[in-house]
DNA sequence: CAAATTATCAAGCGATCTATTGAATAGCAA
DNA sequence: TTGCTATTCAATAGATCGCTTGATAATTTG
């Protein structure tokens, strides 16, 4: 049987991933790229770091194979490395939230008075029927990098701004980035200021598609 | 909208169980208590570190989480705290085994020569026609604490002298820990040279046991 | 080519983490 | 109560991490 070093150096190198996990910073990075990829630049600017510390970080991650990085021209283009990378991330958010009062806690802190939502099931079916519109209220340029079929983009700034847009008939389903981002929240309860009938999508754009991928998937199998 | 600080919060919150990820040692006794449940003593015998410091890590990880503890009589039982914390555990140990090269390089050191192997699906048609015999080679208290149905206890130190217990007209599969245990392939090269048709299970206890659970979970559905 | 922009590198300081040591505590048994 | 064992606590030194600052490298533009 081989030596006990080679399965500390197993255990050594499953940790290095877990450091990835370990920053916060790292984490809102990671969780940025789950939306779109992104420069350097951009990053530390959303992020509200320095360019050098976002490096820093992003050399870390991409130590540990979470994303990858492509230069364009003068700057440099980082991404999610591939699906098991978000699906991790994913899980690893999930079960803190089970686990951690704390978490749940902040969330609700953060996120305001809770607002009724719609899961994936219900939505699919309600748009089969035409019933509901779908809003992305996220920054136009995340919705370019990527969205649910069927979804209009109305940044939340713009909201009030293209209520016309929106028939008034039809109840509205606002999403964003995830369950602990406030964008759907805001746009909910504008809506509903507005005399609208409006829920939020239980999930988020990096949820939504990671499930869509996996149901692909097993239809192929 | 609430202050940025409440979303900070959120990733500081979860990076504690991404911290509680960081270290080797820390790992080691993750991996140990998804064989079984064990008390401090045990563990810091069998990773081989001071009580002290064992207790240290185990709080760590209970401060995320991932272990509950249960005092008993004179000493404290740490297990898993639940299903989810084994699932993400196996998540990361998978996802690190397919991004860092490095880890592949050291599991083939660890591992010795590569033998053959039979999954999940194959194993359960063959046993149903009865057609194998599938051998548990890790140390008894293990098995105690869980495993295959079907399945007979051999730790591996015994196997030569419990080679009459098996039928030798029916292959042998035997399982261990999971893929980073040398035992199931250790104990496959000695069947072999005893003559034996074997081969090893590609999963452990572990995995086998969550998959068990996920399909029970989806028939109740 | 030089200037401008973007990203990375290198060094340094303070904060945090890790393992060790020795003392303190909780439960058990005589 | 007094021992005995298993665990945790507290203090410490050394290593590592995280962020800042200023210099350096890679590209594009004038």
């Amino acid at each position: 049987m081989a030596s006990a070093k080679s399965k500390d150096a197993l255990f050594e190198a499953i940790a290095v991933m877990g450091k990835a996990f370990a920053s916060p910073r790292r984490l809102e990075l990671l969780d940025l790229l789950a939306q779109a990829p992104r420069t350097v630049d951009e990053l530390a600017r959303v992020s509200g770091q320095s360019t050098a510390n976002t490096s820093q970080h992003l050399q870390a991650l991409h130590g540990a194979g979470l994303v990858t990085r492509a230069r364009e021209g003068t700057s440099v283009r980082y991404s999610l490395a591939n699906e098991q990378a978000l699906s991790l991330w994913l899980a690893l958010r999930d079960v803190s939230v089970n686990q951690l009062a704390e978490v749940e806690r902040a969330a609700r802190d953060y996120l305001g008075e809770e607002v009724d939502a719609i899961g994936r099931e219900e939505l699919i079916a309600r748009m089969r029927k035409g019933d509901v519109v779908l809003v992305d209220v996220r920054p136009s340029d995340e919705f370019d990098a990527g969205h649910i079929k069927g979804a209009k983009s109305i940044p939340l700034q713009e909201l009030e701004d293209r209520l016309a847009e929106l028939p008034a008939d039809r109840e509205v389903v606002a999403y964003c980035r995830g369950p602990f981002c406030a964008y759907a929240h805001e746009a909910v309860r504008r809506l509903q200021a507005a005399g609208r009938e409006a829920r939020r999508l239980e999930e988020g754009w990096p949820e939504w598609r990671l499930a869509g991928r996996a149901k692909k998937r097993s239809r192929a199998a």
